[in-house]
DNA sequence: CCTTGAAGTGACAGGTCGGTAACATTCCGT
DNA sequence: ACGGAATGTTACCGACCTGTCACTTCAAGG
């Protein structure tokens, strides 16, 4: 009794779901498997017959962000099909949102609480993040960018410092002014020289 | 015996340093109290005399960071007295030569680590992170830019995005590219415009 | 009906955690 | 040389940790 999260669906993905939320309030490390299986309105042998290890919980969870944040990008493409400067602008407004929600970014935050974690947890974490930097740098450049990697990479930091401030800051600090900050540097990058509105050659615009 | 630290100085000295060390290479979770005066080349007893719990060791070590902080601002200073771009140049330097030596920031890692932590330890890192705000918003201001607060949150993001994303992403990551980044928003706010023209005077120098 | 397999239960191993008590020893200023 | 303070040693506590055990319940499907 006294699970967290009602007993619907089956105990494998109430107790995904119950491990990720209790890893976002609590940390990784100040989350023990009792109180995972006990939150999920199951119990600890349970878990075990599902997920190997804890290890393997946590890796299971990185990989459900993981599918998140790849809807967040079916989103941000949804929002304005073929226009990728308005795609950064619904980006930079669901970071925003998602600032106020989460307790950071799941992978990032794994990465601190886990430093000598093992090697699958670390390459999920790495190559997660080798993904987002695709996936932002692509949208930068199909908005004709002419430095789209380096814009790419200025976001990135500023996200996952604003996403880290937060934690240690809390609202009102530096966190506050990303998208401020994050347009400025969307703007600065744009007048820089963006061939398809500015000047110089739009090499290949993906059609549309 | 096996202490990573010579038994050099007074104890209590040796277990704030060894404490440190371990706490930033194996997470403060991830380090246990007998580890830490084990690796003192002390007793847990003798730790526990000198500080009232692992919390006030955690708090401790932390005053111990600011401490180094500040000394950090005052080589800045130093490097360049009475002017403020060249100080934020040497600013950018040591940030990212810290990059490749630390796992990130001792406080921004604590505040991840330790979401649920007493109120005494997240005091210390919020009123940390409001003094370093302040400090690098002081000499934008002082190098005349007009919105020294909105680049200094600017360069605040990217930095805590930089020490984070190391992390989680190593050293050929985003935050390869931060002294990049960073000097190119300086840039774009110095030619935004700075009282005094381009790079020059802090207006109200006092006299030196 | 009976079989099968997933799920639930309580106990427990083996270890580490933060923290304490009682006592022995060493150091150092006077 | 003395005495008090600082330090070291050993043993211990209760709580929590991950992970495993044997066993029971129960519902679906033939």
């Amino acid at each position: 009794m006294s699970g967290s999260v009602p007993a619907t669906g089956r105990p494998k993905d109430r107790i995904l779901g119950t491990a990720r939320s209790l890893f976002r309030k609590c940390g990784i490390r100040g989350t023990g498997v009792d109180a995972i299986a006990e939150s999920a309105g199951t119990n600890k042998m349970t878990l075990y017959r599902h997920f190997q290890s804890k290890d393997a919980l946590i890796v299971a969870c990185l990989e459900d962000a993981a599918r998140d944040a790849e809807e967040l990008w079916r989103t941000v493409e949804a929002s304005a099909p073929g226009e990728p400067r308005k795609q950064l602008d619904t980006w930079i407004r669901l970071v925003e949102a998602g600032l106020h929600h989460d307790r950071g970014c799941e992978f990032s935050n794994a990465a601190v609480e886990l430093p000598e974690a093992c090697s699958v947890v670390r390459d999920t974490i790495a190559s997660f993040k080798r993904t987002q930097r695709e996936r932002l740098a692509g949208i930068c450049r199909d908005a004709g960018i002419r430095e789209a990697d380096r814009l790419a990479d200025t976001l990135g930091l500023m996200v996952e410092g604003a996403r880290v401030s937060r934690q240690a800051s809390g609202d009102e600090g530096p966190s506050s002014r990303f998208a401020d900050c994050a347009r400025m540097a969307i703007d600065h990058f744009a007048l820089q020289g963006s061939p398809g509105i500015a000047n110089a050659p739009a090499e290949n615009q993906p059609a549309e």
